[in-house]
DNA sequence: TTTATTTGACCGTG
DNA sequence: CACGGTCAAATAAA
């Protein structure tokens, strides 16, 4: 999976550069608002400056791919890329593995996903003159849930989850590491994809109309790994420039995968889409009504997480085309045709 | 108070 | 059984 992929790599590098133009713009309407506040510029900044180190690595690992890495120029932080997809992705990429698991999911309630989520690393060398605050912030909220000593590893083993865990059933988590020999250089694993909305959390209450942005579903990209990256913004770049989103494999796969969401998406004026347009407001509106379904006392997160991610995965697909003002949209509904929750019966491909 | 971190226990996987 | 990941009670911080 390494030889074929110039063409996404050079896509995922223009996206890349496309992302930072279009963060920098974001900033640039943050300056001009008074009421935005400084941890969303801080984190636009960084968010700049950590998409222009991954087209430069990018760029240092495509061109110079024999040496390995050279230190970049800019000396404030080197960031690698590692991508170490669940090995289903990993071994046949673009053909079609007949043999899925037909068998096997007999299942009584009980394997739930999170096994395979799609997960990649990041190695982050800091210097001097950008703080604790650099790399390690990368725009989101994490809390942390758990360190371990690691065999063999000087440093312990940092873990974290986005704080909205339970809110937005956010199944994003993070692993911190600190590199044994180079202490200025830490390893962070990502894990799961972040669907929560990362409110503003701006001063005091919580929009109760949380803008429900499930956008575009990544189709898990063999091709470039790099988009596998927290930037949902990229995304929104890149589909009007022509990805074809097929969604079909996934959902066979399972739920894994998880839509993309933007984390703090501007709603500078203009694009406020209304998502609870006519056409989808049903299905919106589906989760606030099943809540109450099943009397959970107690469970009541569980019970919610699970409605969200169905949610999430079929609204993306019938939502984000609309809500993106596209013209397809029809033609997807058709791919989630028998979603049958209480049985994750499986649609037979 | 509420929210986050610490830290040992617990539990699944290999 | 050991290792790695998560949970949750206790504790700290806001």
């Amino acid at each position: 999976m390494e030889n074929c992929n110039m063409h996404g790599e050079k896509m995922s590098l223009i996206n890349e550069l496309a992302q930072g133009r279009e963060l920098a713009r974001q900033l640039q309407i943050h300056l001009n608002v008074p009421s935005s506040s400084h941890g969303t510029r801080e984190s636009l900044v960084q968010k700049i400056i950590v998409s222009y180190e991954k087209a430069l690595s990018m760029l240092n690992s495509s061109s110079s791919a024999s040496g390995g890495e050279q230190q970049l120029p800019t000396g404030h932080a080197a960031i690698r890329m590692i991508e170490s997809p669940p090995p289903s992705l990993n071994g046949s990429p673009l053909s079609e593995d007949s043999d899925r698991e037909f068998k096997d999911q007999d299942n009584k309630d009980s394997s739930r996903k999170r096994k395979t989520l799609p997960r990649w690393t990041q190695q982050i060398r800091v210097t001097s003159g950008m703080g604790l605050e650099g790399p390690l912030d990368d725009g989101f909220s994490w809390r942390k849930y758990g360190q371990k000593d690691i065999l063999g590893a000087k440093y312990p083993r940092g873990y974290y989850r986005c704080t909205h865990r339970n809110a937005q059933c956010c199944l994003a988590t993070k692993q911190v590491q600190r590199s044994d020999e180079d202490p200025t250089v830490f390893e962070i694993t990502y894990r799961g994809r972040h669907t929560c909305t990362q409110a503003s959390t701006s001063t005091t209450s919580a929009p109760p109309p949380p803008p429900p942005p499930p956008p575009p579903q990544n189709s898990m990209d063999i091709v470039d790994p790099q988009q596998n990256q927290q930037q949902p913004q990229d995304l929104l770049l890149a589909i009007p420039q022509g990805l074809t989103v097929v969604t079909e494999g996934l959902d066979t796969g399972d739920q894994e995968l998880f839509p993309y969401n933007p984390l703090n998406h501007n709603y500078v004026g203009h694009f406020s889409p209304p998502f609870m347009g006519p056409a989808t407001s049903g299905t919106q509106y589906f989760s606030a009504s099943e809540q109450g379904f099943g009397g959970g006392s107690q469970s009541f997160q569980g019970a919610e997480c699970e409605i969200a991610e169905i949610l999430s995965s079929s609204t993306s697909a019938t939502n984000s085309p609309a809500a993106l003002g596209f013209p397809f949209g029809q033609a997807d509904q058709n791919l989630y045709p028998n979603f049958s929750f209480d049985g994750p019966g499986f649609f037979s491909s």
